[in-house]
DNA sequence: GCCTTGACGTTAG
DNA sequence: ACTAACGCCAAGG
């Protein structure tokens, strides 16, 4: 297959983020490695940076993506407390200022194969 | 066109 | 258990 299909890695990573469920999270290696990347978590971050200035047809619920260890690592790229406070809202746990409960809240990506 | 930086993760010490 | 270093690859300077 040769087409020019937007193999547009970012696209995917926002389409993965869009179906989050909420008062999950997930990490960006996760993501990376659901999309065959295994090294790519840094660019799934990347993907992320270029949505902000990037006019995609829809939003994402970028505050559910964290870091493994559940940091907010992103958190500044938001206004203020935006970040954790959008998690709050949707009941996630937080075990530091900045640390969610990732174990309790993970959401894998891997999940979408089993529907 | 080279060098630095970055919403990360794994491995080595 | 903690810290340091490397790998990864795209974008901006």
């Amino acid at each position: 297959m040769s087409d020019k299909k937007p193999n547009d890695f970012y696209l995917r990573v926002y389409e993965v983020v869009a179906q989050i469920p909420i008062g999950k999270v997930t990490s960006y290696g996760a993501i990376s490695k659901y999309l065959g990347v295994e090294s790519g978590a840094r660019m799934v971050g990347y993907a992320m940076n270029n949505y902000v200035s990037a006019e995609l047809g829809f939003e994402i619920p970028a505050h559910r993506v964290l870091n493994r260890l559940g940091q907010l690592s992103g958190r500044h790229h938001f206004e203020g407390d935006t970040m954790r406070e959008r998690l709050e809202q949707e009941g996630v746990e937080f075990k530091e200022e900045f640390t969610v409960n990732m174990e309790k809240h993970f959401w894998n990506p891997f999940e979408l194969e089993k529907n």
